[in-house]
DNA sequence: TTGTATGCGTTATCAC
DNA sequence: GTGATAACGCATACAA
């Protein structure tokens, strides 16, 4: 026999539900969902009574059941590298702050060692019903992808061009990289190395082609592009075996701790920073101002970047375009310290 | 009228439900509720027609639904730190890791700036309704402490002794944090300045309380605990403001950057570390290795934090009290390097 | 071994 | 302005 919601007092140990919130305030549950959804057609004495017992039953809301009839599911996934070793925090505490000031959970999903079991779950967590949209800090495989013919879940890659070529942090990540170039190339230097990050990082891949194509531009010369993880010891690697002894007079580093290892690699080799070598880092880590020397590095806010990806999910979750190429002033800064100089006189 | 599940075809752009499975596979929707719950009981050849039919359509189930039925999400949530610029990444993996490894999907949640329609979407996550635990890494305030009279949710806050005084991590940081000062007091030191991390952090909390422990029990005196919030900078201000100049021959940093600033505040004022003050650090960072001089330490297996973290929530989660405390070696290791060495002789 | 009926908590539709 | 009723997709109890 079914029971009936609004006579039969439920088992203590459960969440009150819009029927006890209803039943409590003498009105239709009908019209408890009216006041969370907060009708304007409400007559003001009822909405008082209806917040009266949702207060008094301490009454939230089941967030699945909503979902399941709504639709929506007012939740993302955050899909993270699986470098264990390296989560890009700022960009998640940004995203996820953003999405939480729109309404959004967020679930965080690592890629890192692909169980069959954790495969499959995650393969059901990014499904339209379980989520709203999916944003992501790394390149997607082709598994993640969405299958050919279904309806997908708007996906959002930081670090990606979208189809109109606007993506407002990797417009101004390129625009720092030829910055960097192009100052060296002022302070007289001719050849470079970049000490890059892990290809499954889209800003490693992204800076790195970047370098690459500023070079050419400029008809300088690359002397290496070292593959690195983001760690001073890829740094310091990449110093004593690469650079060190190599007509290279400067040193682009995929960020400020690979950068902090080339300098000591280069130091502990008799190498000079910078009157030997010049090194620029990426991130403006604060430690870079306590380096010796101290070093010159891009500031990037990596909290607005977090945000301005979830705002551009949340267009695609508004079915708009994301807007226009915002205004990418302010975003990355480039930061002269001593770890840049000319190039000793030959 | 109600629409036949089993007849009638569904919109195009709505996944697949079981019903559709089940006509596909010529069944009803709760022999695939069975196959999808591995029910031993089904005869091979009609799994086999389940299954062939679940991938032709790709079906993946609404987690929802499912919920919403069985009463249980799967998810946890994890409630991280306010500080935006330092999230606990390592144990965040670790503890994601885990939870996806025993089939829960993660929800993070930052305590940061709670605007009123952020903390009441954050207080309608929390009920039992929409997620099975809660794992803290930062102390929780009242406001977010269940309700006096209201059945809780399971929470495990990291860094903090649960009924028995079992907690693992803790236990071994404070293990630690002794030993540090022993190994500091055994090289002749008697005076030190801890450099402490911020109060929204268990265990910076907890390793201050240690070190006031531990100093006191043998005897030793404690010119100054600085406050600190992880920074380098703050490290550097205590070194300057505080260290230099003061009796103290020894320092326990809260972690490795703060370590670092308090070293380069400390031979900007021409204290030689380690010939004139000794300084300890936290954490393993790998840029330790590189400092000037090679930082001492102690090695932090946070990964296995975080899944610790989570394995105690699991246990609370099957109703299971958290299993005796777990071996406690292994999760901490001091390495000792060169900014540690004898005080000058008096 | 498989099928039928029903409820989970919410919102949407349509009466009144 | 408010109430009755029907789904949403799944899993459980029970019947066959």
């Amino acid at each position: 026999m079914p029971e009936q919601h609004a006579t039969q007092s439920r088992d203590a140990d459960r969440r009150p539900t819009i029927y006890e919130v209803a039943r409590l305030a003498g009105v239709s549950h009908q019209t408890v969902s009216r006041f969370l959804r907060k009708d304007p057609t409400m007559r003001p004495d009822t909405a008082r009574r209806v917040s009266h017992a949702v207060r008094e039953l301490d009454y939230r809301p089941n967030l699945a059941a909503r979902s399941m009839r709504t639709r929506r599911t007012n939740r993302i996934a955050v899909i993270l590298p699986e470098t264990t070793s390296f989560v890009p925090t700022r960009l998640l505490s940004g995203a996820a702050a953003a999405a939480h000031d729109a309404g959004y959970l967020v679930d965080v999903v690592g890629l890192e060692g692909d169980a069959a079991a954790r495969a499959e779950r995650i393969g059901a967590l990014l499904q339209p019903a379980n989520v709203d949209g999916i944003l992501s800090f790394t390149p997607l495989a082709e598994n993640l992808r969405p299958a050919p013919g279904a309806q997908r879940v708007p996906i959002v890659v930081d670090g990606e061009y979208d189809d109109n070529m606007r993506a407002r942090a990797l417009l101004a990540d390129a625009k720092a990289a030829d910055d960097i170039i192009g100052h060296l190339a002022d302070l007289g230097h001719r050849t470079f190395v970049h000490v890059a990050g892990p290809r499954t990082f889209a800003s490693a891949v992204n800076r790195r082609a970047e370098y690459e194509a500023s070079v050419a531009r400029r008809g300088l010369v690359s002397h290496a592009v070292v593959d690195g993880d983001w760690s001073a010891g890829s740094g310091w690697r990449a110093a004593r075996e690469v650079i060190a002894g190599s007509p290279a007079t400067a040193v682009f580093a995929a960020n400020d701790r690979v950068a902090f290892g080339v300098i000591r690699g280069l130091q502990s080799s008799g190498v000079d920073v910078p009157g030997r070598v010049s090194v620029f880092g990426w991130d403006d880590d604060e430690l870079g101002r306590y380096f010796h020397p101290p070093l010159s590095t891009v500031r990037v806010n990596r909290e607005s970047q977090g945000r301005a990806a979830f705002q551009r999910l949340l267009s695609l979750l508004h079915g708009q375009e994301p807007a226009a190429p915002m205004d990418t002033a302010g975003l990355n800064h480039l930061i002269f310290r001593d770890s840049t100089a000319p190039p000793p006189a030959v």
